[in-house]
DNA sequence: GTTTAGGATTCG
């Protein structure tokens, strides 16, 4: 076992071969060199805010690293430092080798090599997760994944696709047909070439004819275009998406044209031009065949254009009619402060919703959006319990419902089981029998929990009730730090129903999921009895309890102007408000916040110039409903002005 | 253990 040594990049000396680890700011896949190598150039950087060029070459252009995109985590074997321009360079030195790592915070530990062995220990580990951790925190290096519905006129970006077909044109490009799951909104530039000369499955070529792109190939990246098998995973880098007029004018000699979209892969390595072969394990891949089976599906249910068109213009509404648009005004507005901030991702770039709506799920967006409406209105309304096993959601349980369960226990308790209740003590509760303060002037036994230390102190006490009323029981939580209310219609002392609180704990109502809870007699608590406080989740547990949890869930209506979608807010609504759903359910103060808050994201009784802009991250994801799919939206990662600390 | 390239848009 050998023991190498990462040298930082910003205590690397001229002269000397050493290793180096980075993550990748700028690269050039391998192409050809004038030479006898292939070569690649990377740039990379690490926490000493340092950076690297490395100038790569190799014979075999498989031993050059896999680098797929900025970001990536490098670990280079071998490199000699020069002087080049009164900087450091690194020159690939013999012996050369590396490892290359998915930059994504948590993705696989599966490095891209092309060495039969290597070592990696478990500092390595660390190293890379601390490059991922930095490199996604501190560096504005990653960029979401450009498809083909979103993809704009004269603008270069890379294209993650599968290869269907290719051809050879003419001596100086080659025609690749691919695709990625969504349709280009553009009308396309369809090179005219014959059915012969096209490599790939007739079947496929025609059935996928409304959701491949040609592209056309030139110069020096010929050779990597004609080495490239038909179905592969591939990312065309810098390809140049260009609107043009001209062909239709040479075609019809019709004035009235429509400019049609190009994609093109110039000659030359510019701006890191190139095509890369992407294995099938990655990240990226995995996201494109999904997006990839979704489309074929919808395809293949319903067959042609019309109905794909629907499809991704299914989540879309029509945007706002005036005033809103994406006008000077807009942008102007978008200028003005936030009403809401990102607790992360700000280095990611903001996209329109729009944008948003023409990108395939699941993804993550930063937008900037107002909220122009929202629902339930009524805010009580908003908190609702989940149950984090079953994850089902239901409503808390209404007053009346309470009091109507309650109600039952107490006649069935009075009358059937025991007429003349007389105290039974146990070893681990005393028990006393009070008359009930309110108008019906029953009984109810109350068992109070014997405890070593706290005796008597009614806050810090934990009774078990029998015979309340819901009156008795707001009563008696005002008092007493615990109350569990049960029943001894059986043998032994049990809870209700569980519409009913099995716990009230310092005001707060606790309530257990009725799928997911297995609820025991109340003498499972004695073990806990001499113990100082019971916690609320050691109760829930040796009572055989799934806690639900209290939850805030709210529709946010969002229009920025291009478009308009409704996004979820709840999984992280309580940092959102800064509020904690279980305290504003008992708490008049917070209620009245919650709908102060609400009142300045969304003014009531004004239109959309009224209203504040939000700066948010949303993800989409699909859900199933039925046999269709459904694209939902989530905020995430972002809160209120002023509660970023909370 | 030589050279190649040494980031920085095409011009089809």
């Amino acid at each position: 076992m050998q023991d190498y040594i990462y040298v930082p990049l910003n205590k690397i000396k001229d002269g000397v071969t050493v290793n180096v680890y980075g993550v990748v700011k700028f690269f050039k896949p391998p192409y050809r060199s004038k030479g006898t190598d292939f070569c690649s150039t990377v740039t990379i950087v690490d926490p000493s805010n340092e950076k690297l060029n490395c100038v790569l070459f190799s014979g075999n252009a498989d031993q050059l690293p896999k680098i797929y995109k900025v970001g990536d985590v490098v670990r280079f074997h071998r490199i000699k430092i020069q002087e080049y321009y009164q900087e450091h360079q690194a020159i690939s030195a013999p012996g050369f080798s590396s490892l290359i790592f998915d930059g994504t915070v948590g993705a696989p530990m599966k490095p891209r090599t092309s060495s039969k062995s290597y070592q990696f220990t478990a500092t390595d580990q660390q190293t890379v997760e601390e490059l991922r951790r930095w490199a996604n925190t501190k560096f504005v290096i990653h960029t979401p994944i450009i498809k083909l519905s979103a993809v704009k006129p004269a603008e270069y970006f890379d294209l993650t696709c599968q290869l269907i077909a290719k051809a050879v044109v003419d001596r100086s490009a080659v025609l690749l047909k691919v695709w990625d799951g969504t349709k280009c909104p553009h009308p396309l530039w369809q090179i005219p070439a014959d059915m012969n000369a096209l490599e790939g499955d007739p079947a496929d070529i025609q059935r996928l004819s409304k959701l491949t792109v040609d592209v056309l190939v030139y110069d020096n990246h010929i050779e990597a275009a004609n080495a490239l098998k038909v179905g592969t995973y591939l990312r065309i880098h810098n390809i140049h998406a260009m609107l043009i007029t001209s062909h239709n004018e040479k075609q019809s000699g019709s004035l009235d044209t429509v400019p049609e979209m190009e994609f093109t892969l110039h000659g030359g390595t510019s701006y890191g031009r190139g095509i890369t072969v992407l294995l099938g394990d990655c990240g990226d891949v995995q996201q494109l065949k999904q997006s990839l089976e979704s489309a074929l599906s919808a395809n293949q249910d319903s067959m042609g254009d019309r109905t794909l068109l629907e499809m991704f213009n299914t989540s879309r509404k029509p945007s706002a009619p005036e005033g809103a648009g994406a006008s000077a005004a807009c942008v102007e507005r978008c200028h003005q402060e936030s009403a809401t901030v990102l607790t992360a991702h700000q280095h990611i770039k903001t996209s329109s919703l729009q944008e948003v709506l023409d990108q395939t799920p699941p993804h993550k967006h930063r937008i900037r959006a107002k909220l122009v409406n929202y629902e339930p209105k009524a805010l009580y309304q908003s908190v609702k319990l989940y149950c984090p096993k079953c994850r089902s959601l239901q409503e808390i349980p209404d007053d009346e419902h309470i009091d109507g369960l309650l109600q039952d226990v107490c006649s069935s308790d009075s009358t059937a089981v025991d007429p003349d209740p007389q105290p039974r003590d146990a070893l681990w509760y005393e028990t006393t029998i009070w008359e009930a303060e309110d108008e019906r002037r029953h009984r109810i036994t109350v068992h109070l929990v014997k405890t070593d230390r706290v005796r008597r102190t009614p806050e810090l006490s934990t009774i078990l009730v029998e015979g309340v009323s819901l009156s008795e029981l707001r009563r008696l939580s005002e008092r007493f730090g615990s109350i569990i209310p049960t029943t001894s219609r059986t043998e032994c002392l049990t809870l209700n129903d569980l519409s009913i609180p099995f716990l009230i704990q310092n005001g707060k109502w606790h309530y257990g999921c009725k799928h997911c809870s297995d609820p025991q007699p109340l003498d499972a608590l004695q073990p806990l009895s001499s113990a100082e406080s019971w916690e609320l989740s050691v109760i829930a547990e040796v009572l055989g309890i799934q806690l639900l949890r209290y939850v805030f869930v709210m529709k946010f209506m969002l229009d920025d102007g291009s478009g308009s979608l409704d996004a979820l807010l709840w999984d992280e609504a309580e940092r959102f408000f800064g509020i904690s759903a279980a305290d504003v359910v008992i708490n008049d103060a917070l209620q009245n916040e919650l709908t102060r808050i609400m009142d300045t994201l969304c003014p009531p009784r004004t239109g959309p110039d009224g209203c504040p802009w939000l700066e948010c991250c949303i993800k989409s994801y699909y859900v199933k409903e039925g046999s269709e799919q459904k694209i939902c939206y989530q905020v995430f990662d972002t809160v209120i002005a002023g509660a970023e600390g909370i």
